[in-house]
DNA sequence: CCAAAAGTGTTAAGGGTACACCCATGC
DNA sequence: GCATGGGTGTACCCTTAACACTTTTGG
């Protein structure tokens, strides 16, 4: 190993972003947050919330601030999913972006258009536009990531009020994992889980049988030690 | 947002490393590589191989690259574990790590001390010298993910010679679970996979009945698309 | 012939899947 | 009273989990 060419990372560094997948759902479609850019490269595409981290903050610290400058959210679920550092992601210079996600309730939070961006919306997964950078890559692996973890940790609450009822969680389940589940089967297994509450209060004002609220059981969570979870199909 | 610090990112960078946790097996246990660091910090104390992140690759090339030059290995199986920011990581500066880990046959492979490099050598995964930087963090979630991944794609083989008894493979999988398990349960599901290709040739020079020969059938793998796998307990 | 590990089948219990009708509510 | 969606139970099948003896081989 000589010096020389191979040592250039003592003087030069690639420049480190973070990109976040926010999750949310309107009550039948997932959704995700973007941003319309206000600047090159890729002025006016719409693109993740995210930017450059900085030198007193954790890569996790500096999504979560992006999280508010860019969409005026705050306090919400938000997970590593994965670290991108092709050479060509962005047209600029090199830039390495480790990529969250987070779930958020859709309807609790208004978004708002934040610093360099256009307009903040959110976008179905069935129906986005033409993405700048590589973020269409970003946000196919997280929705994976997603469909995998809804089937064995109980995430799936953050998406939806501090109280629901069951058909709500269970169109949840039908739009992360992309495929029908049996009613009755659902709640068997929903809740032979033990996290369900069952709230003394039901839905008002619909033009059928009201439905029952539930919450999810934190506590009971904790106790069962993320242990035992397991919701296949 | 004013400027001023935080636009620091346009001037000061972290560093951007690429650390990878080596998986192996010798027929017990499983095992980690580890070099032996050859200047401060933290000299002479055990650490994972790794290095710096050049200009002109990917973290995945560097991964690669370093698993060359630090082990001598090539052509290996290796995946991104987890991206690691914590400010204090390292004594001298910030630097942000990329993990991978990989997955080798550490009998068919001889470990090579690299440069900056006192020594290389595998450890059992139960019996760890203390480690630099946050090292000991990272083969812990390494570990951890390797027990997930294990049961839902059939990983294992990587860590095996290419051709494997059941018996092998069944030592395997109880050391990456860390629990025993039961025998004849365990051939029935795994032949039950289609995965596996019985060779017409057994094991020689033991003192007791010879063990069968598999290989692992790759082909048949791609063709069921990856699905279908599913390997609990 | 002895030691040591490979190989083999059955049963019982639990979980998953498929499936159709009645109920409450608003209009 | 009608339309709309909520709520409920059962039967079959398949998978899992538990469990003990025979076979092969080298020494």
């Amino acid at each position: 190993m000589k010096k020389g060419k191979k040592y250039s990372y003592l003087y030069e560094r690639p420049a480190l972003a973070a990109d976040t997948v926010i999750f949310g759902f309107d009550g039948e479609t997932l959704k995700v947050v973007l941003t319309q850019r206000k600047k090159d490269p890729f002025k006016s595409r719409w693109a993740l919330p995210g930017g450059f981290v900085f030198m007193d903050e954790t890569t996790e610290q500096a999504a979560k601030r992006l999280l508010l400058e860019k969409a005026g959210l705050k306090n919400v679920f938000i997970e590593q999913l994965y670290t991108f550092s092709d050479m060509d992601r962005d047209p600029r210079e090199r830039i390495v972006s480790v990529a969250y996600y987070a779930l958020v309730n859709a309807r609790q939070y208004e978004i708002s258009a934040g610093r360099d961006t256009l307009k903040t919306e959110w976008f179905s997964l069935q129906d986005m536009p033409k993405l700048a950078f590589d973020h269409s890559k970003i946000i196919k692996l997280a929705a994976e990531r997603l469909k995998g973890k809804v089937s064995y940790q109980p995430v799936g609450f953050e998406l939806l009020n501090e109280k629901f009822t069951l058909p709500q969680l269970q169109a949840l389940y039908e739009a992360i994992l992309e495929t029908p589940i049996d009613k009755r089967n659902f709640r068997k297994k929903i809740l032979s889980t033990g996290l369900l509450l069952a709230l003394d209060e039901k839905e008002k004002n619909v033009a059928h049988k009201a439905a029952q609220y539930y919450s999810f059981d934190k506590k009971m969570y904790k106790e069962l030690g993320k242990k035992g979870f397991h919701f296949e199909l």
